[in-house]
DNA sequence: CCGATATCAGTGACACTGATATGG
DNA sequence: CCCATATCAGTGTCACTGATATCG
């Protein structure tokens, strides 16, 4: 290989911090989010499920059922995408979706009995995944972490 | 079959922490660095630029010139993607790609004058823009979650 | 008339894959 | 023969926009 590059020293960069490039957090956040997702899609497709299968079976278990629009608050899934993720969620048969007899414009989602059994098994595989995700990290440091980009989503999500 | 069984087990999801979703670091970092993204694409764009343009000049005013594949590796840009990329920095007049004539394979790109005098307004614009991702965070935290993420990428980046 | 809801079609960015042509 | 490079076409995911029909 001809050594085409570090040939020069650039002289009118000097003044700043060298690697700028790797700490900027808005690049590390978005090339390490790439590694996760693929981590977390890979995973989850071996048990034949996507994050957002986890994240609507999940929030139906913890919140009880809803229409599509709460759902959509509570996870974040946009409101055009969750029909989408609830005609997977339907074939499967983990989600019952009935119309609302008190508002006729609602969908009311509920999860099934395939769906509560179901989630035990994701809960797993998702709990090995973020400790792959997370391995280099002490507990300490993974709470650190959480904590951190906790506060940053909260801040973004209140001020938008 | 057996609908009813789950019924009577005291809820199989109380064992575990409510807000098992908010606390996965996968979603938070998928959520937090979707409006990471916007952020920077919306900041950037206001003065005709993108992450990406940006990525290659400091790189370039970093290291010095380098073939296509070479910033590639720097600049975690696809390479696939990396020509489009560079086709919009020549465009702009803010690098020069010519071919190199040890290795006909390769072109040599370099920063042009335009586009030394182009980073440090970019820089500026990033600089305001990392604070405001940030701006919930103490200069510590800030340290910190670079840290953290730093070593998050470089696990990931050498394992795969 | 305003607003919320569910649905659908489509967009642009992103991180790829796969193929091809050229050259070391 | 194998590997690297640059380029191009295409894929799947994601977050989103805009439109429409329905309903409160």
């Amino acid at each position: 290989m001809t050594r085409a590059d570090a040939a020069d020293m650039p002289d009118d960069g000097a003044r700043k911090t060298p690697d700028r490039l790797r700490r900027q957090a808005s690049r590390l956040l978005s090339q390490l989010t790439a590694r996760s997702d693929r981590l977390i899609n890979e995973g989850l497709a071996q048990v034949d499920a996507r994050k957002w299968h986890y994240a609507v079976l999940a929030s139906l278990q913890e919140y009880g059922p809803g229409s599509q629009a709460t759902l959509s608050r509570r996870t974040g899934i946009y409101r055009s995408d969750m029909v989408g993720v609830l005609n997977e969620l339907a074939e499967r048969d983990l989600v019952e979706r009935v119309p609302d007899p008190d508002d006729r414009r609602r969908n009311i989602i509920t999860i099934s009995a395939r769906g509560r059994r179901r989630l035990p098994r994701l809960d797993k595989v998702l709990d090995g995944l973020q400790d792959e995700l997370l391995a280099p990290l002490s507990l300490a440091e993974r709470d650190q972490l959480v904590q951190l980009l906790t506060r940053l989503l909260d801040h973004h999500t209140r001020t938008s």
